[in-house]
DNA sequence: CAGTATCCTTTACGATACTG
DNA sequence: CAGTATCGTAAAGGATACTG
């Protein structure tokens, strides 16, 4: 097993695994690693590529990418200034994963939805 | 490109891809799976696992989980009654991604912190 | 034991207006 | 263009008490 793997029980609040995860299983976050997946995109493109997704909120998780490191924010002067974000090489690893978990829950949501119909039924 | 694996754009709110995510990425719905990994658990020994969860919450998110089919819930008469939550074929699955997130976020959590020290001292 | 019910606080988020 | 600031709402969650 490898060594703090295991974020239940014990650690708790101080988990390093909890405190990763957090910050990156959200709805948002992974919204915008998806769509950096195929390269750098402006602000502005980011919004428009997620479609519901509000500049405030936007903003908050893109700071919080740039802060642990999955993206770099890089401003070239204007007017008007644009600001491109792009994967870094653990933005990219994440996005691996959660391409996987996307591409499981496309593969799934047929027998979901069916699970969810036989249970409410009852 | 598998078809419906782009939760960006379009989609946006009746996005199957994305209703499936929205329950199974979360804090509680993740650890109640990895809790389960290796064999059933009763009510009272999953909420010890987990370690900080009320009951109120516990509830909710198994019942989530349950409706969507991720585990089954059995109840064995009493008195004192017991119920067992074991994941279904499907549950074990969305554990084999989930546990890969964790292994990467165990291996990825110190470069996380040293990038938040450096992005903090700015 | 395994919940339900109630209340209350915190957090996330949307909407809108403003700015270098 | 890419934000920031402010306000208000809604959902998530904690604490506690009660029950078959």
């Amino acid at each position: 097993m490898v060594k703090g793997t295991t974020p239940t029980n014990e650690n708790v609040d101080n988990c390093p695994v909890r405190q990763v995860l957090a910050k990156v299983t959200g709805k948002w976050q992974t919204l915008i690693v998806l769509a950096l997946g195929d390269g750098a995109l402006r602000f502005g493109e980011l919004k428009r590529a997620i479609g519901d997704v509000t500049q405030r909120v936007l903003t908050e998780n893109l700071r919080s990418l740039e802060r642990d490191g999955y993206l770099t924010r890089t401003v070239k002067a204007g007017p008007p200034v644009s600001v491109h974000y792009e994967l870094t090489e653990m933005g990219q690893e994440l996005r691996v994963l959660q391409k996987k978990m996307v591409i499981w829950a496309a593969e799934s949501h047929l027998a979901v939805k069916q699970n969810r119909e036989a249970y409410d039924a009852v």
